[in-house]
This record gives C-alpha cells, structure tokens and sequence, in this order.
DNA sequence: AGTCACTATGTACATTTAGTACATAGATGT
DNA sequence: ACATCTATGTACTAAATGTACATAGTGACT
C-alpha cells in the first residue's frame, strides 16, 4: 500500500523530495549535454530524485518533443545494449528553461517564507 | 485558452509561484490560529499564492477534517454576513505539519541544487 | 420591496497529471 | 538455452487539479 502512513487519513505522506519539479530537471539535465532516457533516470537520482519510474520519463521526454522543445536522435553504434534515443535541447527548450528557472526562484522564495513561519509557531515542549 | 504560451507546444507555462504545494500552506494557516475558507484564502493571497479558486480551498480543508488534521464548527455569530466553517488543526495536523516542513526543507535543497547548476550552464551571449 | 455588492460555502463536472503494470527487445556472459 | 543488464515504450488506473455553477446571509442604497 503505497502513500500511507499512520495517522488514520489518507493521502497524505507522500512528497518524496521535488518529484513535482521532475519537468524543469530533465530539460535542465538536456540542456548540459544530450542524453537519453536510461541515463537521465541515473543522473536524476544524482540530483536528489531517486527512484523514479522509467515509464515517467520516456513519456515526459516524448512530451518534450511534442512540444519542440527537444529533438532525438537513435544511436545504434556507440554503446552496447540496444539502441537509445539520444534527446538534445532546441532553442525553445532554452527559453522554456529559462522561464522555469525564474519560477522555480520564486517558489523557493515563497516555500523558505514557509519555512521560516513554522519555525515562528509555538512548537509544543516534547 | 489557459495554459498557452508563445512556444507552438502546449502544457507547459503554468507554474504560477507554489501552487503545488498549497497543502502545508493551509495547514499551517490554521496551526497558526484557527481560521475559516474565505480569510484562508485572503492569507494564502497575502503570502505569495494570490488567485487561488475558492472550491479548491474549501474542498482541501474537508479533506483535512476527514484525515483528521483540522476540527470545524460553525461560527453564527461573531461576524455580518453567512456563518462560517472555522478550522482547528488537531494533534496528528501538527505532526503531519512538522512532516511536510520537513520534506519542504529537502525540497528547497533540491531546487537551490537545480538553480545553481543551472547557473553554471553555458548562457548564449544575448 | 427590489436589487446590488460583498461575504461565505459548497457541488458537479471535466481535464490534466502522475503512477502502476506490463510487453518488447538487443547484447553479453555462462 | 537462459539469465542479466541495458533500453524503450504502451495501456491502463488513480489522483490531483481546475472550471463552472448553485446557494445563501447581510447591509446599503433607491
């Protein structure tokens, strides 16, 4: 049973680190160098996300390209193992990145705001 | 059309400051002082997540009282105007709150690590 | 009395996003 | 032949989020 824990509800518990933030740290891991899915699902567990489903990032990958702000290519020779699409940045994804980049201030501004208010709450003594 | 922006795709360009993460928010609102719908609102909007829609509050507060994080009564009297629902969080509400602070705290780490790498990224000269 | 504005709460529906389970397949080693 | 690691993807399911609308009390103005 995934997502529990004791408190009676439900539903509340999960928030694994910045899962919801996946999006900007893919384009960002792009934007360093072409890669491709396998690898990205490695280097986001580097970055403080691990365990992420597989499933997940192919298919915000593809979204990506949907939305033009990658292109793939296949690479069949360099490496061992079956063939990988190798994704790189165009110049939207940078501007996209950008754009992320500038929110992702603000809602680290807006979350340390967050931060410094529960520390202000009379805790009761344990 | 919401959600569109310049760049021919779809999907991406919300992101408005940390709407994701509307949850801890409220809930620390009532551990400050017990609160009610519309003022939480007014207070969410003061603390940098303005325009929240009204249902989405309310909605989240029930969903509180049913995980037992928050109590409500009706208070008929003190104010002009309908009666309203008044929130208390409850013991397990500070726990999970002092979860959720937590987690934040990882996610704030998270993302300063993503704002710095982005930083170090090669910019193209404008 | 009628109606407007503000306060206040909620339901119903629709869309979007996230997560799980499973299917496929190449290369290498035993 | 079989297991293992690498690699990508589809199909389905569940959860979160967003939009539109319905209801109602109070006070001020006409």
């Amino acid at each position: 049973m995934p997502g529990r824990h004791g408190w009676g509800g439900r539903g509340h518990g999960r928030h694994l680190p910045a899962r919801r933030h996946m999006e900007p740290f893919l384009l960002l891991l792009v934007a360093r160098k072409p890669s491709y899915g396998y690898e990205l699902i490695q280097e986001l567990g580097e970055m403080g996300m691990p365990g992420v489903a597989p499933s997940l990032v192919y298919r915000m990958m593809r979204q990506f390209e949907m939305d033009d702000l990658v292109l793939s290519d296949w690479d069949t020779d360099t490496a061992a193992g079956p063939a990988r699409r190798v994704y790189r940045i165009t110049a939207d994804g940078l501007m996209i990145l950008q754009d992320w980049a500038e929110q992702l201030e603000d809602t680290v501004n807006v979350l340390n705001d967050f931060l410094r208010a529960y520390e202000q709450l009379e805790h009761p003594e344990k």
